[in-house]
DNA sequence: TTTT
DNA sequence: TTTT
């Protein structure tokens, strides 16, 4: 029973392939990132377009789905809860934070044709091994640099 | 007109007491911290309490109203929208990255008596008494003609 | 695995007890009405405030929480999904419709003490008091090194 | 200011063209029904699909773009709250009561291509003119017995 | 009455 | 890095 609510609702497209690892434990974990865009007005009353980029962690059964039917450029809903873990920057021994979206659920939209996806096969065939280059998020994680969390005991699926 | 979604909602409790500044556009701008609380299974099956911090901010007239009547402690409903802003780290010039939530709505929770908070008498000669005789609702659910549901085997649980 | 999105979310007060039945397959089902408030604006400008009641059902362990917990008066947190069931009028055997929230997670707001409700004595010995000391909250903002945004055009209020 | 939450927000297809009235107060009103379909597992633990059915009610410049833009089949994510209100059954004066979405916010997804919309000048040359068969939703408004509102005050914007 |  |  929750005593509280932390929820995260977003439907973006994703900014890269979603990245599976299997956790020492055993666990799927999957991680993509979101893109959410947003028109706003700015001061001068001009219409501008906002860019917000998300990064989304999934677990167990719904990370395999994740990666099996999920690709770059996908249009999905995501829900979740935020979570803000904690880690030490490698170069000085500094405490870093990430905000990360913990996945409880994924709708994919539209339908697969527009989305380039092809057929089921195809995707599930490409599923593991495209994600080599997420040198791109500003996220900590996707750096080199930056341990990923895999045996932290505090950040089980839920 | 939005393109895409972007929501947060959180029940929890203040951290800190709402700081306010103004900018020097003129602009109201309130922060305060959020906790949010969660009960979970750990993996030898123990109840676990997990709590959650969230940077929440907040402009304009909403923040007026927060830092008018919220403080440390007391039990809200936010509604908003994530950011991640980048910022310099001043020691080294590394680009740093904070996530917040920029608040639309909330809603004060529970009674003004409880929380100890300000200048609750208004609100608590008010509070929710006035809601408490459905004499007038609408669905036949409260009429006695009204068959409930039983047997209805597509109306399970979930 | 929805295909879809069917969520309600509300914070309203109980109008009555709720009601709880045990269904002839042995399920455990309870009833309530909750009353959601609202202030809004009449054609004329003034103030209005509008009270909307929603029949709620919880099924199964949920329901006997909600039984056990829950009574008239009470702030609770609803989140569910919307459901339209007809039944036949017992008086001329026309179609009928009755639409409820399918209740999937309840949260009780405020603290117990103040709602008058039962056993809270364990509830109101814990309550919110464990929350207020965020000399641990993992954000930058607290540390004094974090520059807070206060020219930044791009963020606005919304 | 909001007392309480009220909140809906669904995904799915839309069962019919969106119908347009202009309220004697000269308010734009746009009315359409929405299907959420759901996967879930029977008592034998079959996996069923169910089909919910919402009725959802647009106001002012919103439901503009909804008549220009939308039409059956397409999918959108509407956001809104909820609302029931009464009407007399004009064959027994008996109370009657429909529940419905009334949309805030709203969100055409998946691309427009997929949608078989055609360009958007197809699209809002049949806006208006379309709608002439709404003899099927189960609900009583879109029965020719069923007076719409038009003149309640109540039911305003928001 | 939608969609996959 | 996405999409329209």
């Amino acid at each position: 029973m929750a005593k509280g609510l932390n929820k995260v609702m977003l439907i973006g497209h994703l900014g890269n392939d979603p990245e599976m690892k299997v956790t020492t434990s055993g666990q799927s974990r999957v991680t993509f990132t979101l893109a959410t865009n947003e028109n706003f007005k700015d001061n001068n009353g001009n219409l501008q377009e906002r860019t917000e980029w998300h990064r989304i962690v999934v677990w167990a059964k719904l990370a395999e789905i994740c990666s099996q039917y999920l690709k770059k450029g996908r249009q999905v809903y995501v829900e979740g809860r935020l979570q803000t873990r904690s880690w030490d920057d490698p170069k000085n021994g500094e405490k870093r934070y990430t905000t990360e979206i913990v996945c409880s659920d994924m709708q994919m939209l539209g339908g697969a044709r527009e989305q380039g996806g092809g057929t089921s096969s195809e995707s599930s065939s490409q599923g593991y091994e495209r994600q080599q280059s997420p040198h791109d998020y500003p996220s900590p994680p996707t750096h080199p640099s930056v341990p990923m969390l895999e045996n932290d005991k505090d950040d089980l699926p839920f």
